[in-house]
DNA sequence: CCTTAGACCTGGAGGC
DNA sequence: TGCCTCCAGGTCTAAG
């Protein structure tokens, strides 16, 4: 479910929760989740470790660890939620995280293709394995449109699957990517050498005020029932033509059109999204 | 280098 | 109600 911008609400609102609470126990439901070290070493060495700093990068929570980083990807529909008691049914939750304060902190997701990694710190964590084909944040100062210009002029890709490449910038999805293309008035199917170092510019700015316009709208969802959980659904946001099919155009009242690009569903409006 | 199909998983929606 | 197909916010791998 989460893109960037969803994390970093799952971000605040876990820092929020649990900084400083330590981890007394931890128990692994289902295995697969764990992809490093082993289930047995990753319950055993995150045993009595303290949530000290909270990050992120793209996709990618970080949980800094008194000895350790914990690495979570939430993938389609990872959740956390936090009880003060056990639920009756556990249907759905994988790892289960016992807190100092007597709460539990436990991750759900139905799917099952959210992973979690723990490793020793590392002087920069984008040194650690999950995180060393991750490029800049959408909200790293680095992400500039002279950075993005030279990251794809030369390919043949479409710009949609350009954005959706975490390795150039982390933390676009498939939502995401598509109302940055309508904002920047470009066909999501435009090939990349055809994008101007202006759209370039358009697409970075667009791709900051997106993003951080989402993180605001589910910071104020969050607000409203962080009492009960602490977790995250999908954001009601305002869409212009993600999942519009059928609408009218926000811009120019032509109908929004659904198509398939790299096997993902993709929206646009054919009429004010210039394909180049 | 790029694209595509398939894999990993489950559940909701819609057609019959 | 049951069965079937398609779809879903992500990413990796193999194969062409």
């Amino acid at each position: 479910m989460p893109e960037g911008p969803e994390v970093q609400v799952v971000l605040s609102t876990l820092e929020y929760q649990i900084k400083g609470t330590t981890i007394e126990h931890a128990s692994v439901r289902y295995p697969n989740v764990i992809e490093h070290p082993d289930v047995e070493t990753f319950c055993q060495r995150i045993e009595g470790q303290t949530f000290t700093t909270f990050s992120r990068l793209g996709k990618y929570l970080i949980f800094t660890l008194t000895d350790y980083d914990l690495i979570v990807h939430l993938r389609m529909e990872g959740r956390f939620y936090i009880y003060t008691q056990l639920p009756a049914s556990l249907r759905h939750i994988h790892v289960i995280f016992e807190l100092s304060d007597g709460r539990y902190l436990c991750y759900h997701d139905t799917r099952k293709f959210g992973r979690m990694n723990l490793y020793p710190h590392e002087e920069d964590p984008a040194l650690l394995p999950p995180l060393k084909n991750v490029g800049y944040d959408f909200n790293d100062s680095r992400l500039t449109w002279q950075y993005l210009y030279a990251s794809i002029h030369s390919s043949k890709r479409s710009i949609k699957q350009a954005l959706l490449d975490q390795s150039i910038i982390a933390g676009i999805g498939n939502i995401y990517a598509d109302e940055i293309c309508f904002q920047a008035q470009l066909d999501p199917r435009s090939r990349c050498y055809r994008i101007s170092k202006k759209d370039c510019e358009k697409i970075v700015a667009v791709t900051r005020s997106i993003l951080n316009h989402a993180i605001e709208g589910g910071g104020t969802t969050i607000r409203s029932y962080t009492s009960s959980l602490g977790v995250t659904g999908l954001f009601q946001l305002e869409l212009d033509v993600h999942a519009q099919k059928g609408k009218a155009c926000v811009r120019c009242g032509h109908t929004i059109d659904k198509i398939t690009l790299g096997q993902r569903g993709t929206y646009l409006c054919r009429n004010c999204q210039k394909r180049k």
